[in-house]
DNA sequence: CTGAAAGCGCTTACAG
DNA sequence: CTGAAAGCGCTTACAG
């Protein structure tokens, strides 16, 4: 049960027959070590399978080796596989670049509660925000000079780097596909729209909306909130005040199977009387009979893009914004 | 962009008028300091908005705060939303206990590759595995005297501590349902039975099975591998070879949805001709349709039992198994 | 190209 | 109950 006993610098320098800076050096690839001694201390680290104390390391240099992934509880986000495979992508670029991930999954409301001490605390080498309703922390660390990336739009033009789905292209092209395929009567059910997101895909549908030369008639638009069962109220609610709609463009696969289902139960056909067009193609897109067709994002693209952008900030390199690109996946129900 | 320079133990004490010594001893609750010196360290402390650096307080103590999640990469696991959902439970817990969450995201098959090197490296205090295919590496580190708790059931005793669902519980009373609806040729659809939970819910079905005094035909066991794919493949194979079955209990609910889709398909009613439980309580549950009859669990409390399992481990406390209890949730698929 | 030495900011026996 | 001092294992000017 006792722990092994881990060598340190001294012992390796010892058995190189050189100084500990010189292990120093050749640890963290200081070129100008000559090549024979650098070569016995590889050795002397090979043979004694030494690790770095990434503590030690990191009180010394002011480095950490760590990057929080910040994920606001508030809602519940995890239980949405889209951060998780966010995380997933985040996780992956950065350890091949020798640096861990720090998962904080709490309320961030607060611009002074425990996320934000932490974050301030040194301990972490930047931050990656998944942020949704509100820019109010992030805005306010940006003072601390900490490095930081944000998974998403922000609200207010923060002068923070960030990366996000082309949710305007993609709520676009839905549309688009809605009245190319003849839909003359095409609603919107919008995400949470306290989220940009949710707002750049509403502008999407009507900037495709717009180019047919009208405007949506009142009640077209239905402010939903992602979930199925707003899908599955609004969808209720369309019938009722606009029976010969013809075309839904849902925000999300969630609201827009939930929208199907409605559909179904109240007598209507789809895609013969009404199509129906998702966001996401999440797995339940393709659950949905009629399977789904919908807007494909490419996830773990976007948290690689976020990993991505926290390096090159970390090696001094300029960042800007990553739009990842989206794609109509054309299916069964529109 | 100049980071505010954090005030240290020095300039605490000097304020407070008491050594460092002094001051360490009050911020880590230290009962022998005379409340008086402890309330004027608490004062400076407050009035200059310190925060320990857990990074020097990591190397002097040995301690880091850390304890590492490792996920196995191979599963993509983190596309599904219940290992999300159980490490933000792991999460919550541990940041009640001041510790914070390194996740880690890889192929854990190998027992020297980057994540046993990390674990070994005494950077994080402990880690929590969701294991699945292999206890290579889990076994391996044992040795090292690390803290580590398992979710999920390990497939060999491990003496390691674990948190799992009742999976046979659960299987079985899902079973049990089938039969209680009248159900006389019950088939099982089982997960990827490489894992300890795809086998516990066969056991489960089995025992129900059992129970009725005969024991499953050739065939009516299929081996699926948790993917909607293969829920569809088997019920299409099991209308083939048993095309009077009447009753599927199956793994996982994507499994189930799967199979409810190709019956729907194949022209048999569901829960009329075919009654279906799923296991999961998983959102798809809900919005197939019909809805999914199915076992629910409780992954956060999984996720905040494996959490507590750790932190009784550190505070040096005797802990063992917790396994979740289950829920059958009665919808309208069976 | 290399080493001696100071220092990162805490913690913890030890002595009192 | 308290302080002086050594130490955790690295990194990094500095001088050569």
């Amino acid at each position: 049960m006792v722990p092994a006993p881990r060598p340190t610098y001294s012992v390796i320098a010892k058995a190189a027959g050189v100084s500990e800076a010189t292990v120093s050096r050749v640890l963290n690839g200081d070129e100008s070590v000559h090549p024979d001694r650098a070569k016995r201390v590889q050795d002397a680290v090979d043979k004694l399978g030494y690790r770095k104390n990434r503590v030690a390391s990191a009180l010394a240099s002011g480095r950490s080796g760590l990057i929080a992934v910040v994920i606001d509880d508030d809602l519940s986000v995890f239980s949405d596989p889209f951060w998780g495979t966010v995380t997933s992508g985040v996780s992956r670029i950065l350890s091949e670049n020798g640096i861990h991930t720090v998962l904080m999954v709490s309320p961030v409301g607060s611009i002074d509660g425990g996320v934000a001490h932490y974050l301030k605390s040194g301990e972490v080498d930047g931050a990656i925000f998944f942020v949704l309703h509100s820019d109010a922390l992030v805005n306010n660390l940006k003072k601390s000079g900490l490095p930081m990336v944000i998974a998403g739009t922000p609200h207010s033009s923060l002068d923070i780097p960030f990366v996000d789905t082309d949710n305007f292209g993609g709520a676009y092209a839905g549309t688009k596909h809605l009245i190319n395929q003849g839909c003359k009567k095409i609603a919107c059910i919008t995400g949470d729209i306290g989220t940009t997101a949710a707002k750049q895909r509403l502008d999407g549908y009507l900037q495709a909306f717009r180019e047919t030369g009208g405007i949506p008639a009142k009640g077209l638009i239905c402010e939903g909130d992602y979930s199925l069962e707003s899908g599955m109220h609004h969808a209720r609610m369309l019938l009722e005040t606009h029976p010969d709609v013809d075309g839904i463009f849902a925000s999300n696969d969630l609201m827009a199977a939930g929208a199907v289902t409605v559909l179904q139960d109240l007598g209507r056909l789809v895609p013969e009387d009404v199509k129906v067009v998702g966001f996401d193609d999440a797995l339940i897109a393709q659950t949905t009979r009629p399977a789904l067709t919908t807007i494909r994002q490419d996830v773990v693209a976007l948290g690689e893009a976020a990993g991505s952008l926290m390096i090159a900030q970390l090696n001094g390199e300029d960042v800007k914004p990553i739009i990842t690109p989206t794609e109509l996946i054309i299916r069964a129900s529109a």
